[in-house]
DNA sequence: TGTCGGCGCTAAAACCTTTTAGCACGACGG
DNA sequence: CCGTCGTGCTAAAAGGTTTTAGCGCCGACA
């Protein structure tokens, strides 16, 4: 490796002409009128030089760095980011561009010191994700910084990217209603009569509107509905093991995440029934664990990378700002049958 | 928020003082020679505008940045890299520093494109993250660019951060030993008749040292090795439901990470048998499921956290490099019991 | 009497690039 | 012969910071 860097300078001196010439060969300015040779020359000695230019350099006249800052409030619970973050990662390299990352751990306090530190260092645009889609304060920014939300809304910007949660919410009905269930449906993890008013959150307000329009379309109506706070396996278990006791003509579960149908895997395992042969189970996220359950679980797949490549489009793209909704994918394994009794 | 950004001349001028009298106020230089007074009016101006050096264009004086670089390999499969990241991010956060994330997919092509691009934004340091522990072939960085390689070695940086595998296989094993076994020990995953020479990797290599150390040690032998290739769930149910069948002398399982762990509670529920009543369960990484898991799963965690944070305390740090191992914690959980027939 | 160092500060260079303004020169039209 | 235009290129400014070199004055010291 070059001890030293090698600078415009460099190749303007090895190629004769003056930084300014070179600065406008390299960069394909249409308007110049440099010789044929002049680009040659300029371009075999960059060539030869290895010459690279100084993104820091030139941003600090241009004001672009080809940088883009991610904030989000939680990297690393479930790898849930990790799919936002390798669909913008991946977006982002496509335009040459490269992330700044930053985690809030969703305090305001963070959150400040963050932007500010990503402010110092001239990005282009910032994208605000959160693990969970909620509404987020974000702090004005300095004009000319544009910025989206992903997975999260925020009345300051306009500029949003969700996951298509009513068709999702309408398809997992579907595969179920498909299969030939009709009757001894449970909701696990959402009822209306026990949450009403309760803000859980958009996506999710959405999710359960698909859900119960599909109901109505089709003329059905849940046989339960068990309200659960935390979408953990460990409640999934309680609440689904405690159901399928008191009633024995629960024939399928309609599970508002993925760690909830595992619970509901463990209960129904503890009672001796199979999957999907005495009980049918769908799901959201399309986790991790779906495809290490056996039967594998079919879901409706969040779709992460998809929603993390979008939001840097929409940020590096000149296009109007708005809602952007993504579609869910249905991800079929094993875990719906047609119902059979018990 | 304002139009412009506020410039240090801006603060110098308000100030009526020079911008190199200004910067060096701000910057506490020592050994300078400026009035008390001087010095309050720059604090006091640079407060009431709001200053904020630009760091772009420090760094091209400075030739730092605060910034350094991330490359990973994956940054999405399973939660492994959110750990590191996590952590790295933190630390980098204390440091006031900011981290550029790049992700390679593996290929030697794009990581050296995500190199260039992370050297073109002057990044102060760089840490080569990998998410199954191997050896890296890192180019040649320019000098005075420092690297530090974490859960992956290489033979050009010898500045590394692993686990420390070796008291970390020893301590599974005495949790079996501890709770009563000292027959029926059956190893999942590895088999060292049947791997013989192969390559897994440096610290897989080290953690079943210390499994066999420590087995040695107490004067103890396994009753069956299962040599699998892909440690996911589905090829931990295969392996384990045949090893059951074809012997019932099997009472502890030490699996080699938590996805075989998770395969072998299937095949155990599949043929009747409970953790830990009549089989105990142990194995590696504390992963997401061994949580999910019922009953929990006792692990011996990957401390991919603490391996980020001071990956990067080592990159900043003008600490002599080395090999680095950071203690792999003991996860409690209730997989294991006493030994009992069956 | 000459020199030296301390004081409190500033002008200018340096970092590397892009952009603006313009130079010298020849050709060409009127 | 004068003005204009085109050609091929460059000097210099700009962007925001840090660093180096030094200025003008005064008191102390040899």
């Amino acid at each position: 490796m070059p001890r030293k860097r090698v600078t415009l300078a460099d190749v303007a001196r090895r190629a004769g002409l003056s930084t300014t010439a070179a600065s406008m060969i390299l960069n394909g300015r249409p308007d110049t009128r440099l010789s044929k040779e002049a680009h040659e020359r300029v371009h075999a000695a960059a060539a030869e030089l290895g010459y690279r230019p100084n993104v820091a350099a030139r941003g600090l006249r241009t004001a672009k760095t080809l940088t883009i800052g991610f904030v989000s409030d939680t990297v690393t619970t479930t790898r849930f980011a990790g799919g936002l973050i390798k669909g913008a990662l991946e977006a982002a390299e496509e335009a040459r561009h490269v992330v700044l990352l930053a985690e809030t751990g969703g305090e305001s306090e963070r959150e400040a010191e963050a932007i500010a530190a990503l402010l110092d260092r001239q990005v282009d645009g910032i994208v605000f994700a959160t693990v969970r889609a909620r509404e987020l304060f974000v702090p004005a920014l300095p004009e000319g910084v544009p910025a989206v939300m992903l997975n999260a809304t925020s009345s300051r910007f306009p500029a949003t990217v969700l996951p298509d949660e009513e068709p999702g919410g309408r398809a997992a009905v579907r595969l179920l209603v498909d299969a030939g269930h009709s009757e001894g449906i449970a909701l696990i993890g959402q009822s209306d009569t026990a949450e009403r008013d309760v803000f859980r959150s958009r996506t999710i307000a959405r999710r359960v509107a698909g859900i119960r329009g599909e109901m109505a379309d089709k003329g059905l109506g849940f046989v339960a509905e068990e309200s659960i706070w935390m979408w953990e396996p460990q409640h999934g278990y309680d609440a689904v093991l405690d159901l399928l006791r008191r009633r024995t003509d629960v024939r399928a579960l309609l599970c508002m995440n993925d760690r909830l149908a595992f619970g509901a895997y463990q209960a129904a395992a503890e009672l001796g029934l199979r999957v999907p042969d005495d009980l049918s189970v769908v799901s959201f996220d399309d986790d991790e664990v779906a495809a290490y359950l056996r039967p594998g679980l079919t879901t409706i797949g969040l779709p992460h990378e998809a929603m993390g490549r979008r939001a840097v489009e929409l940020l590096l793209g000149r296009e109007p700002a708005g809602e952007e909704l993504v579609p869910m994918p249905v991800v079929e394994r094993a875990s719906i049958g047609p119902p059979r009794g018990r």
